[in-house]
DNA sequence: CATGAATGAGAATTCATTCAT
DNA sequence: CATGAATGAATTCTCATTCAT
């Protein structure tokens, strides 16, 4: 524990671990408190009530996730090249946290949907790099050019989601990254402008 | 368990309706129970608990879900038809019973681990039309013989998907059948062999 | 503990000993329960909610209370012998019933707003039947015919309950009753028309 | 606890107004704190705990409440026109302050049964000028001599208060103070010698 | 088979009070 | 003197499940 950090990341810390060994329904708000070695009530100076927890644990973790993909993407000029970025970093990012994945792909989609919506929002900047990733390959003649957007989306997230859930709950008996190649090929098939 | 008796099905479809109208958390046994007309304890002689009910609701739907889209890819010899085919079939059914898109799509995925696996179960001969469909390409060559049969497998998959729910989200704002050709067409381009 | 008493005059008895025994803040529902015999789920089978068992014992026990006063005092035909009736009657059920005394007079009265409202409402047709003396009195001559009711009213209600409270507080260490002769010559010629 | 210091005054002030305007159990302590514009934890410079606020506030407002009237009633000889100046008095300084009547009338008979206690005793002095007052109405033959003391002290007093408790919880749609002559008239004749 | 009254375990949140600065 | 961040004890209510009738 990293008594430095402010207690708001010491308890969201906190949450990601209880959540991830207890799961979702087993975390109670005395047990993140306990790992994150405040009292109970000081969880409340930081945070709303237990939901508020959660989203705010999403908003930190996928605000960074979010971002380091979109930096990373900067770097090149060609739309498949940017595709192939985001689904490598996107793997390489929840293979190297295990606890954020399993409670980012199976434990907050067991949430109310008031939460859901919350999280919802909180992807939205996701979706729009993948839109950018859609327009910059049609404006550059790699990808057809009467794309239904909202649907490649639609088709490129589920993809990824999909494919991150089973490993999660496969215990990751395999290499996420190892299966990019393969993906970023059919995806870009699938748009690709001939 | 007595599956014959007519008060199993009216649980059900009393299941589907409470929880469509009410949410996961929204839906007591109490309330399955009168929208079922029978008593609370009524529930425990067909449903050994309330999350029997739940996997139950689900095999029997899904069950029916599945059987049409293998019934109804028989017609067809080639992949891609078949491939079509099931798209248009799993769009077809949800949009036709909006209840049904409701739980299975947004509420029951509010269910503990436990229940999610056994829901994994379910979908399993769903998954080995998908793999049928997927040898069958590979076999006649319109599809590349190196596929990943999993990764293919989670990419149709986690694409129809998350297409529904999206269409649920929206509270259905546009017409999902209308979406199965150019996903068809993506999908196709994505493993075909050339 | 009289079993064959529906639970709901169970619960209501206990609530009376038990706030009686350990006050208002100390009569956790829980403690209600295990006095009534009955599980704490089974007090939300009958009561709303914890303010609920309270307004419904003051409704119960002030109901008797006011019907057995409003009773009594139709036996007299002059005002001022229905005021001896009704000091007396008042004096009289809460001198025995001690752990009533002591819950309306000491610990309801520290309820919050909400609930001491509708225990005015409980009390109206109490008021209603000392409004009803007064204005027997002033037709019949022997009280002035200038009275102002409400203050009347707010005088003898005022002085009775005063005069209650103090006994409960000084643990009753003389006769209610007693008091009865003497304050009826007070009121009466507080009230009496010449 | 330092009672000439400023911020011990601030604190009470603050408290009557926090809880006239917030009800009892809406009054925190951080609430009055902040009011008074001290820190939470400089409460408890000056006073012991919550509670002791509270007895502190009855004390002061009530001790000047009290000697106010005591003062007053100094000018006159007579026992019927001290009494008149009494019930004056009385309704004089609670109509003249809203926020005081409200907390004392209404907010601190929330209190446990303690505080409740402790308030007796800051009533005492005022519960004694009334028997002053009863005592020379005696000794002037203005009164009847075999009162009975402690039962015309809880008339004078119950009747007084029930009447500003009924003026507050109505919302001081009337003039309390034009009640005066005719409750003055009321009690008089209630302990008038013949 | 069917009933439905009764059970009782389990958890989020508030707030008076403390004490290191 | 003054601060205010941190503490942690304490309690109502829900609802899946049982079982006597």
């Amino acid at each position: 524990m990293n008594n430095q950090k402010p207690k708001y990341h010491q308890i969201i810390e906190a949450a990601v671990k209880v959540i991830a060994e207890n799961g979702y329904h087993g975390s109670q708000v005395s047990k993140i408190a306990k790992e994150a070695n405040v009292a109970d009530g000081t969880i409340y100076l930081y945070f709303k009530n237990k939901e508020h927890i959660l989203v705010s644990l999403f908003e930190e973790k996928m605000g960074e996730f979010i971002e380091r993909i979109a930096k990373a993407i900067e770097g090149s000029d060609s739309a498949s090249d940017q595709l192939y970025t985001l689904i490598e970093m996107h793997f390489r990012q929840l293979s190297s946290d295990y606890y954020l994945a399993i409670v980012t792909q199976l434990e907050l989609r067991q949430s109310n949907i008031s939460l859901r919506l919350q999280i919802n929002q909180v992807l939205k900047p996701y979706l729009k790099v993948i839109d950018g990733i859609i327009q910059k390959g049609i404006d550059q003649h790699q990808f057809k050019e009467d794309l239904n957007m909202p649907l490649v989306r639609q088709m490129i997230f589920g993809t990824l989601d999909e494919i991150v859930t089973n490993w999660v709950m496969k215990e990751q008996k395999y290499t996420l990254v190892d299966m990019v190649p393969e993906i970023h090929r059919m995806l870009v098939s699938a748009l690709a402008s001939k």
